[in-house]
DNA sequence: TATAGTACTTGACATTTCAAAGCGATTCAA
DNA sequence: TTGAATCGCTTTGAAATGTCAAGTACTATA
């Protein structure tokens, strides 16, 4: 179990990283410029945002495009590998609906969540 | 986009908790002890994992099952909740295993992976 | 001319995670 | 019988990580 390459263990470990399925789900709807993938993520701060998205590009799973420095605009892409993660925020999505019950509201108060009894 | 509950929102919110998928994913193999669970989800520090496992079965995706305090005997296993991430998991390793390679070995150094080519 | 927007960076601060040690109790090997 | 190992954690203080507010340099719109 130590010297095998064990490439879910690797996933796993890349997608926890904090805003990085948010990041990719939103890629999917679109490619987007920073700001516009800042407002759609919700929450994250841009030094956090920037340095996700480094290594997302570093990893190969988004593509940025730098359309013109000044004035800026950049658009972040998914790759196709990037794309083909929408298999797992599908399962995701279909476990959520199944699994997760609304506990109060979802935009502020985000920090108490139940599953339902079924 | 405010007010409305969105399930993959909040879904995603929990998942990428870190070691959480890790811990999942080892209780997906068959329910284990605290150390044991450690062992196999390797390199979450005991204060880490007794919280994230309190949130898990806060959340009822884990079931705690006390069997002595003392000597103390303790056995997590996953809820039918906890049982159905196991597409999520399954679609992760898809992924993986399709799109990344190897960098160097694995236990020891993870920091860096790179995606295949094709 | 003024306001808002682009893509970020910076530095101070808050939260999270960490490794290490320890605890009471039991079991097992020497 | 003594000592080490195992169990399920908790505590500690320090290190890593994430967040916030503000700012940069510039353009486009009003």
């Amino acid at each position: 179990m130590e010297n095998e390459f064990c490439p879910v263990h690797e996933a796993i470990q890349f997608l926890q990283e904090k805003w990085v399925l948010h990041i990719v789900r939103s890629l999917l709807e679109e490619p987007r410029g920073f700001n516009d993938l800042s407002r759609s993520v919700g929450g994250c701060n841009p030094a956090t945002l920037a340095q996700r998205l480094d290594r997302l590009v570093e990893i190969g799973v988004v593509a940025k495009e730098v359309q013109s420095v000044m004035p800026p605009r950049t658009l972040y892409r998914l790759t196709p590998a990037g794309e083909s993660l929408q298999r797992v925020i599908q399962e995701i999505d279909a476990w959520a609906t199944e699994y997760l019950r609304p506990a109060e509201s979802c935009g502020a108060v985000c920090d108490k969540q139940y599953l339902s009894e079924a």
